[in-house]
RNA sequence: GGAGGCGUGGCAGAGCGGUCGAAUGCACCGGUCUUGAAAACCGGCGUGGGUCCUGCCCACCGUGGGUUCGAAUCCCACCGCCUCCGCCA
């Protein structure tokens, strides 16, 4: 949510930065709303001065035993009373409008962001690795032979339906081994806080994140009113929903290991072949809350340590600064990570990095209060995968993938593999 | 699912119809003392909003209604949390 102060001091600055991502202007009609809510609640506030005044009085004559006077100001607070019920319920309305316009607002572009309109218009930062030479045509990671008994959507099917996939034996091992990896990684290497959250949210919650209340459609409610998460960015942010942060506190650092489910409503014929966008998947989430100070260099601190996952793991990637018609709702700068993967022959998103500013904090109502004194203040809010766990299994698969359907795995998974570091063309882990 | 209890400032915790924006303690920020620190003592210290802004005003004791001249205090509803019993991984 934006700051309604900003917007005053600069109503044509806000509009400007909206048009950048391709939102119409409000300005003029959120400065209306604010200024019908000032006048509303000024005349109230005016109304029940008058009653409070009257009021002081009345027990001064009451003493006095002037009975006339006690009945005269009776009247005039039973009159202020029904003139400020009536204005407060003005101011109110005028509020709520003005707040419903504001929660579903997107929060502004840095000045550093390139324009564009979509993807094609996101810039590339840089690029690690270099896409491997096959010497025959490498396969997308379902139909690779060594991969195929370990990987099943037709089960899947028949249980959930489309998007969903049963995992076994040596995939269901390097799947988990995969999150493991990360998990263990960001904590020991990055100094993440490990994590473990639910995955069933009150709707708060998703309002405080930003994925209501525009994105209903794209999540899961149960019956009970709770959202399934579509990311645990949702609940390590929420972390702070609410708190007053000690200043010394920050930052904090999460990452979790979690489930993740997505509708993916708008997606229809997309991605359908493969485990590449599921309604269910895992993904190791980032999330850091930091001194306003401190949120640029955040930002690339964790694309960093989303970029070191995949260095590790031997992954070329590249990195690149969505434009501002690509980014999402909460974000003021994004950074994608893409990993290559071979059966496509092209670079896909395997992480997202945002940084969010005070826009979430300032939904969630988290604030912190400085060191050394001073008034609480919103902290800036960060999260990035690190990474998408069921579309990194995929890279590790096409990219590994030998000619004779086998798979060589990453040597840095191999802890959490028994040793193990090649999937031999039946299936089996050795 | 059944029964009961509780929601007050950063935290803990009084208050139970007017003198309460709210005692007290802790934390925090000054100051005295000290070589320095601690302790002790003195002072300050909630949040949000409006405004004709070195000030003044308004609101806020989970949320929303109600009773009353007057509500943190009484009544109702809702939300949340806790405890016990039942069930259960």
């Amino acid at each position: 949510m934006h700051d309604i102060r900003a917007i005053r001091d600069d109503p044509a600055g806000f509009d400007a930065a909206l048009a950048r991502r391709g939102a119409a202007p409000v300005a003029t009609e959120i400065l209306a709303l604010d200024a019908a809510r000032r006048d509303k609640v000024t005349a109230a506030e005016a109304a029940q001065a008058a009653r409070n005044a009257a009021s002081k009085e009345i027990g001064a004559a009451k003493a006095a035993g002037d009975a006339a006077g006690f009945e005269r100001l009776r009247a005039l607070v039973a009159e202020k009373k029904a003139e400020i019920a009536a204005l407060e319920a003005e101011a109110k309305a005028a509020d709520a409008r003005l707040t419903d316009l504001l929660m579903g607002l997107p929060n502004l572009p840095l000045a550093d962001v390139p324009d564009g309109a979509d993807e094609d218009d996101n810039v590339e930062l840089r690029r690690w690795g270099r896409p491997r030479a096959f010497d025959f045509p490498p396969r997308e990671h379902f139909e690779i032979a060594g991969v195929r008994p370990g990987m099943d959507f037709e089960t899947a099917a028949r249980l959930s339906g489309a998007r969903f996939v049963v995992l076994s034996g040596a995939i269901a091992r390097l799947h988990r081994a995969l999150g493991q990896f990360m998990l263990d990684t960001h904590v020991a290497e990055n100094g993440l806080t490990e994590t473990w959250t639910p995955v069933l949210v009150r709707e708060d919650a998703m309002l405080g994140t930003g994925q209501l209340p525009k994105f209903g459609e794209d999540s899961y409610q149960t019956r009970e009113g709770w959202w399934l998460i579509p990311t645990a960015e949702v609940t390590l942010t929420n972390i702070v929903a609410g708190q007053m942060i000690d200043g010394g506190y920050l930052p904090r650092r999460y990452v979790a290991h979690s489930q993740c489910f997505r509708s993916e409503a708008g997606s229809a014929g997309k991605d359908t072949a493969g485990m590449l966008r599921q309604h269910q998947f895992e993904k190791v989430e980032m999330v850091s809350i930091v001194h306003p100070d401190d949120g640029r260099a955040e930002l690339d601190r964790m694309t960093r340590c989303a970029e070191d996952i995949l260095e590790r793991l031997g992954l070329p990637y590249r990195t690149v600064v969505l434009c501002t018609g690509d980014m999402g709702f909460g974000a003021r700068r994004t950074h994608d990570i893409e990993v290559w993967l071979p059966g496509q022959d092209r670079y896909r998103e395997i992480s997202s990095v945002s940084l969010c500013g005070d826009f979430q904090a300032r939904r969630m109502n988290a604030r912190f209060r400085p060191e050394g004194g001073g008034k609480p203040a919103f902290p800036h809010t960060l999260n990035g995968s690190g990474l998408a766990v069921g579309r990194c299994l995929i890279a590790v698969l096409e990219n590994g993938q030998q000619a004779d359907g086998s798979v060589s795995l990453p040597p840095v998974l191999a802890p959490w593999l028994g040793g193990r570091t090649r999937l031999t063309r039946d299936g089996a882990l050795v």
